[in-house]
DNA sequence: GGGTGGTGTAAGAATTTCCTGACACCCCCC
DNA sequence: GGGGGGTGTCAGGAAATTCTTACACCACCC
Protein backbone atom coordinates (compact mmCIF):
# COMPACT_ATOMS: atom_id res chain seq x y z
CA UNK A 1 0.00 0.00 0.00
CA UNK A 2 2.82 2.46 0.64
CA UNK A 3 4.60 4.15 -1.64
CA UNK A 4 7.76 5.80 -1.96
CA UNK A 5 8.59 7.93 0.84
CA UNK A 6 7.54 11.38 0.74
CA UNK A 7 9.65 13.50 3.11
CA UNK A 8 13.27 13.47 3.98
CA UNK A 9 13.27 12.56 7.31
CA UNK A 10 10.55 9.15 6.53
CA UNK A 11 12.93 8.09 3.84
CA UNK A 12 15.53 7.96 6.44
CA UNK A 13 13.23 6.35 9.07
CA UNK A 14 12.33 3.70 6.66
CA UNK A 15 15.79 2.96 5.38
CA UNK A 16 16.46 2.77 9.09
CA UNK A 17 14.13 0.20 9.69
CA UNK A 18 15.13 -2.08 6.15
CA UNK A 19 18.98 -1.98 7.36
CA UNK A 20 18.96 -4.72 9.61
CA UNK A 21 19.28 -8.38 8.72
CA UNK A 22 16.86 -9.44 11.84
CA UNK A 23 14.08 -7.16 10.20
CA UNK A 24 14.54 -8.53 6.80
CA UNK A 25 14.07 -12.26 8.23
CA UNK A 26 10.93 -10.85 9.86
CA UNK A 27 9.36 -8.91 6.70
CA UNK A 28 10.25 -12.38 5.14
CA UNK A 29 8.87 -14.81 7.61
CA UNK A 30 5.95 -12.92 7.77
CA UNK A 31 5.35 -12.55 3.69
CA UNK A 32 3.90 -15.68 4.32
CA UNK A 33 1.26 -14.92 6.17
CA UNK A 34 0.07 -13.53 9.58
CA UNK A 35 1.70 -15.10 12.42
CA UNK A 36 2.20 -14.22 16.22
CA UNK A 37 4.56 -12.92 18.03
CA UNK A 38 5.75 -16.11 20.23
CA UNK A 39 5.73 -18.46 16.65
CA UNK A 40 7.95 -15.59 15.18
CA UNK A 41 9.92 -15.87 17.97
CA UNK A 42 10.70 -19.66 17.41
CA UNK A 43 10.75 -19.44 13.91
CA UNK A 44 13.63 -16.88 13.80
CA UNK A 45 14.97 -18.17 16.51
CA UNK A 46 14.95 -14.89 18.72
CA UNK A 47 13.96 -14.42 22.23
CA UNK A 48 11.14 -12.27 22.67
CA UNK A 49 12.09 -8.81 23.79
CA UNK A 50 14.89 -8.63 21.09
CA UNK A 51 12.08 -9.68 18.95
CA UNK A 52 9.14 -6.69 20.03
CA UNK A 53 12.05 -4.58 19.54
CA UNK A 54 12.00 -5.13 15.85
CA UNK A 55 8.64 -5.53 15.64
CA UNK A 56 8.10 -1.74 16.95
CA UNK A 57 10.38 -0.26 14.69
CA UNK A 58 8.97 -1.89 11.27
CA UNK A 59 5.53 -1.23 13.04
CA UNK A 60 6.71 2.28 13.23
CA UNK A 61 8.07 2.76 9.62
CA UNK A 62 4.59 0.77 8.67
CA UNK A 63 6.03 -2.04 7.38
CA UNK A 64 3.91 -4.23 10.02
CA UNK A 65 1.05 -4.07 11.41
CA UNK A 66 0.05 -6.06 14.58
CA UNK A 67 -3.39 -7.03 16.21
CA UNK A 68 -4.42 -8.17 19.24
CA UNK A 69 -6.53 -11.06 19.13
CA UNK A 70 -8.34 -11.58 22.63
CA UNK A 71 -10.46 -15.11 22.67
CA UNK A 72 -13.82 -14.91 24.24
CA UNK A 73 -11.84 -16.50 27.46
CA UNK A 74 -9.70 -13.71 28.04
CA UNK A 75 -6.37 -15.10 26.51
CA UNK A 76 -4.73 -13.47 23.87
CA UNK A 77 -2.09 -14.00 21.12
CA UNK A 78 -1.01 -10.78 18.87
CA UNK A 79 -0.86 -11.41 15.41
CA UNK A 80 1.75 -9.66 13.09
CA UNK A 81 1.62 -9.02 9.20
CA UNK A 82 3.27 -7.61 6.65
CA UNK A 83 1.96 -4.15 5.02
CA UNK A 84 2.44 -4.42 1.10
CA UNK A 85 4.64 -1.97 0.07
CA UNK A 86 7.15 -0.53 -2.89
CA UNK A 87 9.99 1.84 -3.17
CA UNK A 88 11.24 3.34 -6.04
CA UNK A 89 14.61 5.15 -5.23
CA UNK A 90 16.83 7.18 -7.24
CA UNK A 91 19.77 9.81 -6.99
CA UNK A 92 17.51 12.59 -7.72
CA UNK A 93 14.51 11.18 -5.68
CA UNK A 94 17.10 11.51 -3.04
CA UNK A 95 18.49 14.62 -3.82
CA UNK A 96 14.96 15.93 -3.52
CA UNK A 97 13.32 14.55 -0.38
CA UNK A 98 17.38 15.28 1.31
CA UNK A 99 15.94 19.10 1.06
CA UNK A 100 13.07 18.44 3.09
CA UNK A 101 15.08 17.03 5.72
CA UNK A 102 14.53 18.77 9.42
CA UNK A 103 16.87 19.27 12.06
CA UNK A 104 20.04 20.53 11.51
CA UNK A 105 20.45 22.20 8.44
CA UNK A 106 23.42 22.69 6.18
CA UNK A 107 23.04 26.41 6.48
CA UNK A 108 21.16 29.20 8.98
CA UNK A 109 17.95 29.04 7.36
CA UNK A 110 15.23 27.32 9.69
CA UNK A 111 11.96 27.12 9.38
CA UNK A 112 10.83 27.63 12.80
CA UNK B 1 24.23 2.56 -12.88
CA UNK B 2 23.94 -0.05 -10.38
CA UNK B 3 20.08 -1.72 -10.21
CA UNK B 4 18.33 -2.83 -7.26
CA UNK B 5 20.86 -4.57 -5.08
CA UNK B 6 20.61 -8.35 -4.99
CA UNK B 7 21.85 -10.27 -1.88
CA UNK B 8 20.39 -9.46 1.26
CA UNK B 9 23.97 -8.37 2.80
CA UNK B 10 24.08 -6.03 -0.11
CA UNK B 11 20.52 -4.63 0.68
CA UNK B 12 21.59 -4.29 4.66
CA UNK B 13 24.23 -1.77 3.40
CA UNK B 14 22.68 -0.33 1.03
CA UNK B 15 19.94 0.92 3.34
CA UNK B 16 22.12 1.49 6.06
CA UNK B 17 23.74 3.85 3.64
CA UNK B 18 20.74 5.43 3.41
CA UNK B 19 19.42 5.40 6.48
CA UNK B 20 21.39 9.07 7.60
CA UNK B 21 20.74 12.66 7.23
CA UNK B 22 23.92 13.76 6.77
CA UNK B 23 24.55 11.08 4.16
CA UNK B 24 21.27 12.15 2.26
CA UNK B 25 22.62 15.92 2.07
CA UNK B 26 26.10 14.88 0.87
CA UNK B 27 24.33 12.86 -2.35
CA UNK B 28 22.06 15.91 -2.44
CA UNK B 29 24.66 18.02 -2.70
CA UNK B 30 27.22 15.83 -4.92
CA UNK B 31 23.82 15.46 -7.55
CA UNK B 32 24.49 18.68 -9.00
CA UNK B 33 27.85 18.33 -9.95
CA UNK B 34 31.36 16.72 -8.75
CA UNK B 35 32.75 18.66 -5.70
CA UNK B 36 36.09 18.03 -3.57
CA UNK B 37 35.85 17.68 0.25
CA UNK B 38 36.88 20.67 1.24
CA UNK B 39 33.97 22.53 -0.16
CA UNK B 40 31.93 19.76 0.91
CA UNK B 41 32.29 20.50 4.37
CA UNK B 42 32.09 23.70 3.86
CA UNK B 43 28.64 23.73 1.99
CA UNK B 44 27.37 20.99 4.38
CA UNK B 45 29.14 22.41 7.67
CA UNK B 46 30.65 19.66 9.22
CA UNK B 47 34.27 18.97 10.04
CA UNK B 48 36.47 17.21 7.40
CA UNK B 49 36.88 13.79 9.34
CA UNK B 50 32.58 13.33 9.91
CA UNK B 51 32.18 14.02 5.97
CA UNK B 52 35.22 11.56 5.46
CA UNK B 53 33.67 9.10 7.45
CA UNK B 54 30.23 9.10 5.52
CA UNK B 55 31.82 9.57 2.42
CA UNK B 56 33.62 6.45 2.68
CA UNK B 57 30.53 4.70 3.71
CA UNK B 58 28.78 6.16 0.95
CA UNK B 59 31.64 4.63 -1.16
CA UNK B 60 31.78 1.32 -0.13
CA UNK B 61 28.19 1.34 -0.90
CA UNK B 62 28.94 2.76 -4.27
CA UNK B 63 26.72 5.98 -3.85
CA UNK B 64 29.57 7.80 -4.88
CA UNK B 65 33.54 7.40 -6.13
CA UNK B 66 35.65 9.28 -5.27
CA UNK B 67 38.80 10.58 -7.61
CA UNK B 68 42.16 12.11 -6.12
CA UNK B 69 43.30 15.04 -8.64
CA UNK B 70 46.78 15.56 -8.14
CA UNK B 71 47.81 18.78 -10.22
CA UNK B 72 51.32 19.27 -12.15
CA UNK B 73 52.66 21.03 -8.98
CA UNK B 74 52.13 17.91 -6.56
CA UNK B 75 49.24 19.43 -4.83
CA UNK B 76 45.90 17.65 -4.85
CA UNK B 77 42.31 18.03 -4.67
CA UNK B 78 40.01 14.96 -4.28
CA UNK B 79 36.96 15.27 -5.90
CA UNK B 80 33.21 13.01 -5.60
CA UNK B 81 30.63 12.30 -7.27
CA UNK B 82 27.57 10.79 -7.35
CA UNK B 83 26.66 7.44 -8.49
CA UNK B 84 23.19 7.50 -10.48
CA UNK B 85 21.56 4.53 -9.44
CA UNK B 86 17.78 3.37 -9.13
CA UNK B 87 16.31 0.52 -6.56
CA UNK B 88 13.07 -0.73 -7.05
CA UNK B 89 12.38 -2.53 -3.55
CA UNK B 90 8.62 -4.18 -2.42
CA UNK B 91 7.61 -6.63 0.37
CA UNK B 92 8.37 -9.41 -2.10
CA UNK B 93 11.77 -8.38 -3.23
CA UNK B 94 12.79 -8.33 0.71
CA UNK B 95 11.82 -11.76 1.34
CA UNK B 96 13.26 -12.46 -1.57
CA UNK B 97 16.69 -10.94 -0.69
CA UNK B 98 16.82 -12.18 2.81
CA UNK B 99 16.91 -15.90 2.28
CA UNK B 100 20.76 -14.92 0.70
CA UNK B 101 21.54 -13.33 4.44
CA UNK B 102 24.49 -15.06 5.36
CA UNK B 103 25.64 -14.87 9.13
CA UNK B 104 23.38 -16.14 11.94
CA UNK B 105 20.75 -17.66 9.82
CA UNK B 106 17.30 -18.60 11.31
CA UNK B 107 17.80 -22.44 11.94
CA UNK B 108 21.11 -25.28 11.75
CA UNK B 109 21.58 -25.44 7.69
CA UNK B 110 24.34 -23.04 7.72
CA UNK B 111 26.84 -23.56 4.33
CA UNK B 112 30.37 -23.45 5.34
C1' DG C 1 -0.09 -26.85 43.02
C1' DG C 2 2.83 -27.26 38.96
C1' DG C 3 3.51 -27.18 34.04
C1' DT C 4 2.70 -25.18 29.35
C1' DG C 5 1.92 -21.36 26.32
C1' DG C 6 0.65 -16.57 25.73
C1' DT C 7 1.70 -10.99 26.18
C1' DG C 8 4.35 -7.18 27.76
C1' DT C 9 8.08 -4.31 29.98
C1' DA C 10 12.00 -2.78 32.83
C1' DA C 11 16.89 -2.77 33.63
C1' DG C 12 21.42 -3.12 32.30
C1' DA C 13 25.26 -4.93 29.61
C1' DA C 14 27.53 -5.10 25.22
C1' DT C 15 28.30 -3.17 20.83
C1' DT C 16 28.25 -0.02 17.24
C1' DT C 17 27.93 4.27 15.25
C1' DC C 18 28.73 9.00 15.25
C1' DC C 19 31.36 13.06 16.15
C1' DT C 20 35.29 16.14 17.78
C1' DG C 21 39.98 17.65 18.36
C1' DA C 22 44.60 17.21 17.33
C1' DC C 23 47.93 15.78 14.48
C1' DA C 24 51.27 15.13 10.09
C1' DC C 25 52.23 16.29 5.56
C1' DC C 26 51.71 18.73 0.88
C1' DC C 27 51.53 23.04 -2.07
C1' DC C 28 51.59 28.07 -2.98
C1' DC C 29 52.41 33.35 -1.91
C1' DC C 30 53.45 37.57 0.90
C1' DG D 1 58.85 32.80 8.71
C1' DG D 2 53.86 32.97 8.73
C1' DG D 3 49.85 32.69 6.51
C1' DG D 4 46.06 30.12 3.56
C1' DG D 5 44.27 26.02 1.28
C1' DG D 6 44.59 20.91 0.39
C1' DT D 7 44.55 15.60 1.95
C1' DG D 8 44.51 12.03 5.33
C1' DT D 9 44.47 9.54 9.91
C1' DC D 10 44.28 8.52 14.88
C1' DA D 11 42.70 8.61 19.59
C1' DG D 12 38.96 9.14 22.55
C1' DG D 13 34.49 10.55 24.09
C1' DA D 14 29.43 10.88 23.39
C1' DA D 15 25.37 8.90 21.99
C1' DA D 16 22.36 5.64 19.97
C1' DT D 17 21.35 0.57 18.98
C1' DT D 18 21.17 -3.86 19.92
C1' DC D 19 20.67 -7.79 22.81
C1' DT D 20 19.98 -10.54 27.30
C1' DT D 21 18.08 -11.58 31.72
C1' DA D 22 14.54 -11.30 34.65
C1' DC D 23 10.30 -10.20 35.89
C1' DA D 24 4.99 -9.13 35.87
C1' DC D 25 0.50 -10.98 34.49
C1' DC D 26 -3.05 -13.99 31.92
C1' DA D 27 -5.58 -18.62 30.76
C1' DC D 28 -5.44 -23.41 30.31
C1' DC D 29 -5.00 -28.48 31.80
C1' DC D 30 -3.28 -32.44 34.53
Amino acid sequence: MSGTPRTGDELVSLMAALASPHRLRILAALSDGRTYVSELARRLQMNRPLLYMHLQKLEAAELVTGELVTAPDGSSVKYFQATPFTVALDLEAVALAAQTLTGTGPAGEQEK
